[in-house]
DNA sequence: CTAACCTTGACACAGCCGTGATAAGGTTAC
DNA sequence: GTAACCTTATCACGGCTGTGTCAAGGTTAG
């Protein structure tokens, strides 16, 4: 019996009850259901709720960012799709998108090296 | 000169040309400028420009949705975070998973620098 | 059997997104 | 040199998203 009710389940995870039907009508988290009705959320839940908001927060995305990437995952066709559409990018390097590109480049490594260290502190924390 | 201006790419493809600087500003075609500032579109940001059209109405996704899409692509760290958490999807009662999520964030260090020294050869490359 | 939960559904509302329109000013073409 | 384009910036605005709250009713536990 160590599934949480949808009230408990907010309290330990920061979330509302509200939000947590909201993840689950979205697709991203779909707890178990008792007989009854009542969703069950066991630990499994409670984890991925938690790292939910980290995801979130950590990479300035929303919901329905992640319900995309969720779709994107599921749906072959339409992934592959939009690869086929992204890998089109006519990325010639002249003058000014050769700088842009340049510049996330640098910006990612920034953001890699930034993350590296996070990291190495908060798994040693973790 | 086989360049159009934004005017006459929007005739073309059917996009306003309020559009195709919305487009450009999420970072979804970037077409090269003149000196003068004025965009100049080529064959291939048309191509685009209409298949991103398709792309949008045969999958009913959005603009935002394709540059989340193209952010998940440039964005490594980024995307991995996605995929892990959207990998722990499978949420069998079994204690398996979270153990398998500890392994994941102990191997992240070894994909991060694996992602860093990749960027670099294709950096190169590119 | 009652209190305190849970369920779905609906109304509300701020904020953002996609889009149009307009302004003030620079560029191009004839 | 003027008409017809282009540029950025700004205001506007309907609709969707994320979130709260309430209503009407079912479930659980002591």
């Amino acid at each position: 019996m160590d599934a949480l009710t949808i009230h408990e389940a907010a309290q330990t995870t920061g979330w509302t009850p509200r939000m947590l039907r909201y993840i689950e009508r979205i697709g991203l988290i779909e707890p178990a259901r008792r007989s009854s009705g009542y969703r069950q959320y066991g630990p499994g839940e409670l984890q991925r709720l938690r790292t939910l908001r980290e995801l979130l927060t950590e990479h300035q995305i929303e919901l329905g960012d992640v319900a995309f990437a969720l779709r994107l995952r599921r749906d072959n066709q339409l992934s592959g799709s939009v690869d086929r559409w992204l890998e089109a990018e006519p990325q010639r390097p002249d003058a000014v998108s050769a700088d842009q590109w340049l510049r996330w480049e640098q910006e990612k490594h920034a953001r890699i090296i930034a993350a590296l260290t996070t990291n190495e502190t908060m798994e040693t924390a973790a």
